[in-house]
DNA sequence: AAAATCATGATACGTATTGTAACATTTATG
DNA sequence: CATAAATGTTACAATACGTATCATGATTTT
């Protein structure tokens, strides 16, 4: 229920002040200090800035904790004529929130390949 | 800048009214059109319960466009020891915002295993 | 097709939340 | 341990929110 933020985790992983970050982002370091504290909450357009800034997903940044991949109906894909560029868009490789490459996601899609489990 | 939630799309398609979905959220009518109208923005509660509801991500859920796989920076990762599991959890499908199930998962996988190409 | 019903949009206002500046406290450094 | 740097906190004006209520639009019924 009461989420806190990884805003500040993911400002001293990049070691940036709060100030410089605030700069960067176009916000004051007073409401910055806010977010990471929980004691406000950044409106959409903040919560993009810093999404695309930390390259994470807003879920992640608010710390929303991640949905299970079960009990679900999508009946509407069209496994059987997915184009090359369909499956590119689904997948998005995560490690801790970030994004992974492509060649990151290569590397792995691979071991998945050897593997032959999933 | 100014986003759409797909709130009322994701409504419509499974055929609720306002006030339905509403009662299920626990939150007023009013409310929920304002949020469909983006005359007001739901806090992080009500957007988890929005987000958890139709099974996507708050980022599609307030129609943030989505990011790029490349330009990223993961070091940390440790692709040459990842287990099963840690696999497992970075394998996210999404097909129209909506996670693909553990089944449907399996079946991409398993064509990109074919075409060899990513 | 008019009346009635249902669904959604809009407004106004009391309340709650936000942003900012100023001050306080904590942490780092010479 | 004194100073500076970074972060935390408070108070208040400004903004945004939730709700009730009314307005409008869309379906249904007869």
């Amino acid at each position: 229920m009461s989420y806190y933020t990884r805003i500040a985790a993911l400002r001293d992983k990049r070691g940036l002040t709060q100030e410089e970050l605030a700069d960067l982002l176009g916000i004051s370091r007073a409401a910055l200090s806010h977010y990471e504290k929980n004691r406000r909450k950044p409106d959409f357009h903040t919560l993009t800035k810093l999404s695309d800034f930390f390259n994470v997903t807003i879920d992640y940044l608010i710390g929303r904790p991640p949905q299970l991949l079960d009990n679900n109906v999508n009946d509407h894909i069209p496994i059987h004529s997915l184009k090359e560029e369909d499956i590119f868009r689904m997948v998005e490789l995560r490690w801790e929130g970030l994004l992974l490459t492509t060649d990151e996601t290569k590397k792995v899609l691979n071991i998945v390949q050897k593997k032959n489990q999933l």
